[in-house]
RNA sequence: GGCCUCAUCGUCUAACGGUUAGGACACCAGGUUCUCAUCCUGGCAAUUGGAGUUCGAUUCUCCAUGAGGUCACCA
């Protein structure tokens, strides 16, 4: 396989979110899969725009990642820099060929002119097209008008990596504005510009821009380029409409995600799996397997939804497989300020025993609280439940007294623990139902819970003792 | 309105003319000595509609419908 180089090229307008990371990744995967090189461009040509952060912003996220780039703005590179707003001159030269060549020239319109075209085209219900008022005699262009190309309209046949064959008619071809009349460059321009020096291969992006890809054919004949090859991915949608995922449906920005403890290597792989698929059955890829399997050619072409649910899902199962060290790593920061005091060792028995039902990191708080403080006694988990309910109060005195006389024997071995809890309920004639509901809920106060030997072994005899006793004077307080 | 694209379970998708239309998430039921979760088993659930082509269409063609994109001195 060729090396492929690929670019990523945001502008700095807003984070990014989860249908920008795809179409980073999917460039990523292709360029590692190759052994080609992937490249970060900043497109900053609309300084209005601009979103103070934005830029670190998406430093930090595809890093956070591990979509490493081998060139960019804050890297350098051996077609630096990397960032439009510096790159002015380049854009100078190309377009100074196109007017020499007598394929650019300058719009003497004023926008308010150009806006009563649109309008009318509006009303005739018909697509705007500029160069149906291409002047005849276009004053010198001294830089203070946009400078537009001088399009030559024809039908264009191409192939999107894809979408597949794909074609369009003359009409759709139009003399779009190359440089604006502040001096900067419009996208338009400027990637085809910096793709080719940065000899870009392979160009992926949204479908927003399919549309204009067969204007980029028209320019890159006056440039006399040959065009890189082409994927357009389908947007993400949002999770119950089926408009493109913006910020108000609830997209979020992927360090958002990072930040409530989903694992970076689940969300690629959420992230690839929506709208590309090996064709196998397999639903949880490596990085690494997903560098070998991935294929522009199975990138589904209608747009996905984005089920949260299936992330969770996925993340979990992320969670589950690492091992006991990685897990600890991987919650430091996400325990509850309870757990401050205690020691990493206490904090890695607690995990293990909730590392199976955490779906993501900011859940680890809610289930694990018990284990560091005592929750205040809970009256409705014994009133609500639905078998100890029918216990009277002295019943439950009494399964907790003999439960508490034998426990307070144990050395709170998982295996001692459960030999004694197996022989409280021959002695006691209860279902486990009850009487480890009961002890359950009297030592953590929580509506969930690991196993219960587990949970005593690592509570301790000091901890459980202590709430059993509580939830014995709760209820002779009852009488 | 013009142009372009898309269309399989609720969701993500597999099946590149022949399958009882498969898998996963979610959901439901059962099992794993208690809860929650894991794990296992089972269940529910789809080819947008209509014409063609063909011995045979999810698959090819056309039309309709629906959805998305685009028609900026934004990207």
């Amino acid at each position: 396989m060729q090396p492929i180089r690929t670019r990523f090229a945001p502008s700095p307008t807003g984070f990014l979110h989860v249908g920008g990371i795809r179409t980073a990744l999917f460039a990523w995967l292709v360029a590692r899969q190759s052994g080609g090189q992937f490249v970060l461009r900043f497109e900053d040509t609309d300084q209005k725009r601009e979103v103070a952060g934005a830029r670190q912003h998406l430093i930090d996220s595809l890093r956070a990642l591990g979509l490493v780039y081998d060139e960019g703005p804050d890297i350098g590179g051996a077609y630096a820099p990397y960032v439009q707003s510096q790159r002015l001159d380049h854009y100078r030269i190309w377009a100074q060929r196109l007017i020499d060549a007598g394929r650019a020239y300058a719009d003497p319109y004023s926008s308010a002119e150009v806006d009563a075209f649109r309008q009318q085209a509006r009303t005739d219900k018909q697509a705007f097209l500029y160069r149906h008022h291409r002047p005849e005699q276009p004053p010198v262009w001294d830089g203070s008008q946009p400078l537009r190309f001088r399009s030559e309209p024809q039908p264009y046949k191409w192939h999107d990596e894809v979408m597949g064959d794909l074609s369009t008619g003359a009409e759709v071809i139009d003399d779009f504005v190359l440089i604006k009349s502040d001096g900067f460059p419009t996208y338009n321009f400027a990637h085809i510009v910096d793709d080719a020096e940065m000899h870009i291969d392979l160009i992926i992006r949204g479908q927003e821009f399919l549309a204009s890809v067969p204007n980029y054919l028209n320019l890159y004949e006056a440039l006399e380029l040959t065009p890189p090859r082409m994927a357009t991915v389908p947007h993400i949608l949002g999770p119950d409409g089926n408009k493109k995922l913006s910020k108000r449906d609830g997209a979020k920005d992927v360090l958002d995600y990072l930040r409530d403890g989903f694992h970076p290597d689940a969300l690629i792989n959420f992230i690839a799996s929506l709208g590309w698929n090996d064709a196998t059955e397999q639903e949880i890829f490596s990085r690494q397997q997903l560098i070998d399997s991935f294929a522009l050619d199975h990138v589904q072409r209608s747009g996905a939804r984005f089920d949260e649910r299936r992330l969770e899902w996925m993340n979990g199962s992320y969670l589950r497989s690492l091992a006991p060290g990685d897990i600890y790593t991987f919650c430091q920061d996400f325990w509850p300020v309870e757990a401050l005091e205690s020691s990493d060792d206490y904090k890695r028995q607690v995990l293990s025993l909730v590392q199976e039902r955490l779906k993501f990191g900011a859940e680890l708080p809610e289930l694990t609280r018990f284990f560091f403080v005592d929750l205040p006694l809970n009256p409705e988990l014994i009133s609500g439940h639905k078998q100890l309910k029918k216990l009277s109060t002295d019943e439950l005195r009494t399964l907790l007294l003999s439960a508490q006389s034998s426990l307070s024997q144990s050395d709170f071995s998982v295996d001692d623990l459960s030999a004694r809890l197996n022989h409280l309920l021959e002695i006691s004639g209860q279902k486990p139902a009850v009487l480890f509901s009961l002890i359950r809920i009297a030592t953590t106060q929580a509506a969930a819970s690991p196993g219960l030997a587990d949970t005593l072994a690592v509570l301790g005899p000091e901890r459980s003792l202590r709430r059993l006793q509580a939830q014995l004077d709760a209820l002779t307080d009852l009488n």
